[in-house]
Parts: C-alpha cells; sequence; structure tokens
DNA sequence: GAACAAGTGTACGGAATGCGCACACTTAGG
DNA sequence: CCTAAGTGTGCGCATTCCGTACACTTGTTC
C-alpha cells in the first residue's frame, strides 16, 4: 500500500484528477464516466464537479460537464513568466517564418516530450499539436536530443521505463539501436528523426543550453517529401543552432 | 456571509487558489506568500504547496516554489480538443502570413478577454500576449464585439461592473462614451480600437458566429505607425470578415 | 407495458481528514 | 543580544468529506 506523508491534501490529487479526465479523448463527460476514469465514487466524483463548475473551471450541460476556457489560468502564468517560452517566442517566429517550417520548443517531462512553445508555418501541417501536448520523448528529435543530455543515472532510469512501439516503418523500436542512436546524439550535439512517429515527417532538433544547464530542446519539423536529410542537415542545422544559442542568451539575460 | 452549497469541496478551492497565485507577478513563492495571497493560515497553504509539489506540478527550490511545466497539462485538453482554436488555427496563420499581421482569437470571460489562440506575425510586436492571458474587454477590439453581442440584461450588468482606466490618451475611459460605441460596434459589426489599451497599436475585430451562437472575436492587430484606419478598413476588414466565417464553418463541421 | 439496466440527484451518520494553534528553529538586521 | 519575520513540525479536535442507500428518470428488451 503507497503511503502518502501526512502533508498530503487527498482532495488536491482528486480535484486534478477530476481535471485531467477530460485530456482523455472526449471533451464532453458525464459524472459517471469521471468516476470511473478517476477511480471514485459517483457522489465523489460529483462534489467535484459541481465545486469546479461553481469555480467556473467547468460548465454542466445538461448532464455533462465540459471544460470552460477558464482552465487556461491555470497554466498562463507558466506560460508567460520570465521564462523560457516567452525568451524563445520572437526567435521561433524567425525561424518559422524564414525557413517557412513549423517550429517548436519543448521540455522533457517523465517520459514524454511537452510544448511549451510552437510557431507554425502557414502550411497544413501533418501533425495537430500544440502546446501543452505531449509525444513520446524516444521516437521525437526533440526528446532523443533531451534524454541523451540527462545523467547516466537518469537515462538508465529513463529507458529501463520506456515503452517502445512501431509507429512507422522507418520507427527505431529496438532498445539497443536506440541506446546508439542517443550515443550518436550526444556526441554530435543534434538529432535528425526520419518520419518515426508519423509517416512523411522529418524533425531536427538541438539542445538549449544555458551554461551547464539544459533548458529544453528547439526543432524544425519539414515535410519529408520537399527536403532530404543531407539538405536539412547543411541549410536547417546552422540557423537552429543560431536560434538555440540566441535564445539562452535570452532566458539567461531576464533572470538577472 | 455567503454560504457555498452544500456539495462543495473547498479544498478544490484552495488548491486553485495556490495554482492561480503563481499568476500574480511573481514566478517563485514562498510559503507565507502563497498564504497571503489565498487567505489561509501558513500551514495550509503548506500542505496545499507540498501536495502539489508531490503531484509534480510545482518543484521547491529551497523555501519558494514555482509551476512546472505540467500545469500546463491541466488545460491542455480545452485547446486541442475538438473545439474552437483547433478550428482557428489554421486560418490564423493564413491571416498571419498573407497579412503580415498578428491576428488572435479570443472568448469573453467575465469582464476580460481570453486568448485562446494566436499567431504573431515575424516581427517584434509590441504587447507580449500568449494563449491564456487576460485583457481587460472594454479596452481592446475583440472585447468590445463580444460585449457588443450580449443580450442587453448582460450588457448592463457587464457594464455595471466594469472598471475604467485611462491606459493613453486615447483610451475611451467614459462610460457613455462607451457606450455609444459599443452600440455603433453592434451596428456595423466589426470594431477598431485605436490606441487606448497601448500606444501604438491599432486592434481590429469581428464576431465569430456559428448560426446565432457567437463562439469568440478574431483580431488583427497592426502598428500605427505603418497603416492608417481608412486603409485598414479598407483591406483588412474584408479578410478578417472571410476567416471568421471559414472559423465558424470549420468549428461546426467539427460537432458532426 | 412490465421488467430491467444504467444512468441521474439527494440525504445523512460517522470516520478521518484537514485545520490551525503552538512551539522550536534559522536567518537577517539594528 | 534581541527582535522580527521567516521556516518546519506535532497534535488534539472540529469539520469536512466519504460512501452507502434510496428515489427517480430514461431507454431497451422481451
Amino acid at each position: 500500500m503507497e503511503q502518502r506523508p501526512d502533508y498530503f491534501v487527498k482532495s488536491t490529487e482528486k480535484t486534478l484528477a477530476v481535471l485531467l479526465a477530460f485530456n482523455a479523448g472526449a471533451t464532453e463527460l458525464t459524472v459517471s464516466q469521471v468516476a470511473a476514469a478517476t477511480d471514485q465514487t459517483r457522489a465523489s466524483a460529483r462534489r467535484f464537479l459541481l465545486t469546479l463548475a461553481d469555480l467556473g473551471y467547468l460548465e454542466a450541460q445538461g448532464s455533462t460537464f465540459r471544460q470552460t476556457p477558464r482552465v487556461l489560468d491555470i497554466g498562463a502564468s507558466y506560460l508567460s513568466g520570465l521564462t523560457l517560452p516567452q525568451a524563445a517566442t520572437a526567435h521561433l517566429q524567425s525561424l518559422a517564418h524564414e525557413l517557412e517550417e513549423t517550429s517548436s520548443l519543448c521540455v522533457l517531462e517523465g517520459q514524454d516530450i511537452l510544448y511549451v512553445e510552437r510557431v507554425a508555418a502557414p502550411r497544413l501541417h501533418l501533425m495537430n499539436v500544440s502546446i501543452g501536448n505531449r509525444l513520446p520523448a524516444w521516437a521525437t528529435s526533440m526528446g532523443r536530443v533531451l534524454i541523451a543530455q540527462l545523467a547516466e543515472a537518469e537515462q538508465e532510469s529513463f529507458l529501463e521505463r520506456v515503452q517502445l512501439q512501431r509507429y512507422t516503418e522507418h520507427t527505431v523500436a529496438d532498445l539497443d539501436a536506440l541506446r546508439r542512436e542517443l550515443d550518436t546524439v550526444r556526441e554530435q550535439g543534434w538529432s535528425l528523426v526520419n518520419q518515426e512517429l508519423d509517416e512523411g515527417l522529418r524533425g531536427l532538433a538541438v539542445p538549449v543550453y544555458r551554461k551547464n544547464q539544459l533548458l529544453g530542446a528547439l526543432n524544425i519539423s519539414v515535410q519529408a517529401g520537399r527536403n532530404n536529410p543531407e539538405a536539412i542537415k547543411q541549410i536547417l542545422l546552422p540557423k537552429l543552432r543560431e536560434a538555440a544559442t540566441a535564445i539562452a542568451d535570452d532566458f539567461g539575460g531576464r533572470l538577472a
């Protein structure tokens, strides 16, 4: 039996569980669905749902609940504080505009990469991710950059828990091959992932460093049809590195 | 004494209050600061902070706490569900790229407009707002469009509570003048706000309608130096209206 | 249309959870 | 050295939240 510290407020955990229940697919949920998803009794789930509705984070629509825009308030300060995404926005914009490709900034959160800022190129994009979304780190260029920079013990612990999966025929879904790839990434300081998560999409990523601290990873995502890997390295990599340095400098400056 | 319904879970309210405390300026807060901001005892605030840290939404840094990227999870489903921002993204991109100006989508939340999607033009922008941010509705083009479309009783209730304030010398900080302006906005179906919130910035907004339902407001923000009001109306307004219709259609289609 | 299943809202007694006082300790400043 | 303002921790008690139980609505099956 897992033991919680004695300061632990269980209602907090349940509150968050209820809010997160809306992340799994459906945007509208009934009391029973939430109860099942969060492993509570119906009566309990109902209390939290009604409370959150009273507070304005959910709205009741007949017998279903949905999130209101107010839920964005909760994360707003992370995005608009003097933090990383703020420092990165302008540089992502330049990249996206100059290269006409989508550019993103991610951090590592558990086994996933988490998008904290993203500027999309004005063409239809295959992957429709937005800020706050997650993707499995091991299968993405940004993820590999971030994992490769972890301390050995942490990287090992990551790899022990990783759930490999074959998304496309290009996916490197073998643990040993992934280890070798990570070694390469660490040595060369960048990662190119070729259609491993989504057919037709290549991603190039570099780490964003400030002094010795790893802040996140910067990425450009291009359609496979239009660019061959060699051209990507030649043209995009220098731009990406330049932007990464600029972001780190901006971020550092804001701390002062 | 305000009376809560008997289903009300107080810990939920406190949990959210603690998370929102980080929205007010500082990104790092101590136990005492949070206690003061949320009107709790220190012991209580500490319980919630430690619990949220255990759950991974905050991280302790010495004796201060800060938000982790994980807080973005809470609102992620609102942004990436089959909802309005999703439908709008592609259209905002086209607008921003074609016109080389920043384009945004907002909804009304209480007295504020809340940014739910935004595509920035690749030039430095005066206002650095990001998704989830709020601005006072009455002083913005999007806000005025949204207020103008409210039912009479709601609009009246809004205006009763509004706190006017002079931001620049152009600000219309007079209630009667604002009322007249809202009437004009409702009749003409768009709003042009000229440097009322920020010197040097003009905003043009139109409502996004789906059948008879008001979904939000769409905006283009331009630098005052580069565009005169007449040119904005002639060139930008048609594009904006077109995009608004397209977004509404897209949004409707997704509901089916 | 009776019988049933699966959803909904509501009530209430009692356990246990979270409350906040109180104390001990650290740091900084006069 | 003493105060002031912060920090962490323990603990008894009141409150809060739990979950069972029941009544009701809805839609399906036979």
